[in-house]
DNA sequence: TAAAAATACTCCATAGGTATTTTAT
DNA sequence: ATAAAATACCTATGGAGTATTTTTA
């Protein structure tokens, strides 16, 4: 059964008008032709759908929920295109702190120069699945991506602590402080592995799926954290200090994007942050 | 944009393939066609969907929303299709008590006599309207319909009151009982207004919306109501007792259907309903 | 250089138009 | 008798095939 949009589009007209040449008219087709298009319909379909004398049109109970069926198909694939004919937005996905301090300002410079190009950013767990699937533009933060990538900004590490741990009075803290602790890291996106700390002296770690759970395990005191300064900005902190990492390495932030590109700003953007993020 | 189904699949089949002689290949066309679809759809859509080299196809973000979509779609139709190819049920509706005590039995007879055609069954407050969308093949009770009907079956009428109301102790009530009460009616599908007294001695009335408000405002004793005695094999009743109404007519009941019939086996139902129920 | 996409061209299937006939009220 | 749907016939658009060229990894 070979049905067409113009099969549905004539159901659709010939439904709403319950005229075969009302229904034409609105379709700007001549009445013989309608006719013809409802009857291949039902002949492909081998159904009845419309019911119909030279004084009366109306639908068969087939007729009738093919009739609804059509109408919301036909609006979704409107929606659908006119989605796909407006620019897309460049999406930009982070896990954990996107450009940490210097997001805003970047963001800020890149919408007076394409005010054009809209960028949505948006936080997600996996940001390396969202990059595999083409579907996110844009993530930050991905060390372990073997595709094209930039090392921008570097961020200072800071240690994540609940506001009633021992530890929450300091103002700064050394990775020796946090070998007896339990350290919570995220198994999709991690900024901060065991790896952190000298071979030998190495604190127990905790599997989390997550940002929220890393928060909450964190804020309940079941762990602490490690990860770059730039999370403070970017993650709700009820219940979780943050302290300078006096000691630690600073992770590099890169940015990676899809090979080859899904958006045709990919380029462009990429360029200017380079320009403005490399080793600041 | 004129964009046909065909372009839809196109670009379903391309993303899945992520090569256009493949997907070509699984569309049954040939590589050169399957180009040139795609090549249409970016033009009448004014947007690149597929990244293509010799060597590499990738979709875009646009071609990839879309890609999604087209799936979604199709998948809507495909089912929308097959379902208007399978025979539909006879749609019976009824607000209030279908046949009362006849229904089981004469939709048993049915079954055994059409095995093949369904009948679905389903109460709604306003059978009327879906009548005259011509959506319900067969509202029953319809008095006031000027389309194309049969009287059926006589039932008689019942009082209902809440169950702590002074009358629920009674074995029976008569038209006079209830004369000082309020009266529920229901707007859509009343099977008794104030008409069922005598003129000058009728008690007052209140409009409810749906069968729903008639069951609660009883229930909670703001009302009492009259109906038809199969309403009480029909629908719930809890905290309502229904009461023989000794000295009003009984209710006749009627089956309407659609002209002309939406349904292939309307006549067929309608005969068989006229031979097991007339005047019964 | 090899594999895949793009282009050139040809053909015919068919969607849609005009003219006319049939049908139901 | 009249208005609307169905049928007959014709035209031309454009979708799909074959053959070939271009491109990139």
């Amino acid at each position: 059964m070979n049905v067409e949009l113009r099969h549905l589009r004539a159901l659709a007209a010939i439904g709403d008008h319950r005229s075969i040449t009302a229904a034409a008219r609105s379709l700007h087709v001549t009445q013989p032709a309608l006719s013809r298009t409802l009857d291949q319909l039902e002949r492909r379909l081998g159904v009845r759908l419309v019911e119909r004398t030279t004084r009366q049109v109306a639908l068969t109970a087939s007729g009738h929920r093919l009739w609804e069926h059509s109408h919301r198909i036909l609006t979704q694939l409107d929606s659908a295109l006119a989605e796909a004919a407006q620019p897309q937005p460049l999406r930009l996905t982070f896990a954990w702190a996107a450009l940490g301090r210097f997001t805003i300002p970047f963001l800020r410079e890149w919408r007076a120069r394409h005010p054009d190009v809209l960028v949505r950013i948006r936080r997600t767990d996996d940001p390396e699945a969202a990059l595999r699937r083409g579907e996110a533009t844009w993530p930050c933060c991905a060390p372990a991506h073997d595709g094209p990538r930039a090392g921008l900004v570097e961020e200072p590490r800071v240690a994540a602590v609940a506001d009633d741990h021992p530890l929450a009075g300091r103002t700064e803290v050394a990775l020796s402080d946090l070998v007896a602790e339990t350290v919570a890291v995220c198994e999709t996106a991690a900024t901060t592995t065991a790896d952190l700390w000298p071979c030998g002296a190495r604190p127990r770690t905790v599997d989390v799926p997550g940002v929220e759970e890393w928060l909450t395990s964190i804020a309940t005191g079941t762990a602490v954290g490690v990860t770059a300064a730039g999370t403070i900005h970017h993650l709700p902190h009820a219940g979780v200090t943050y302290l300078p990492l006096t000691d630690a390495d600073p992770v590099t932030v890169h940015l990676a994007w899809p090979s080859p590109p899904a958006h045709p700003s990919t380029e462009a953007f990429v360029e200017l942050a380079r320009r403005r993020l490399r080793r600041a």
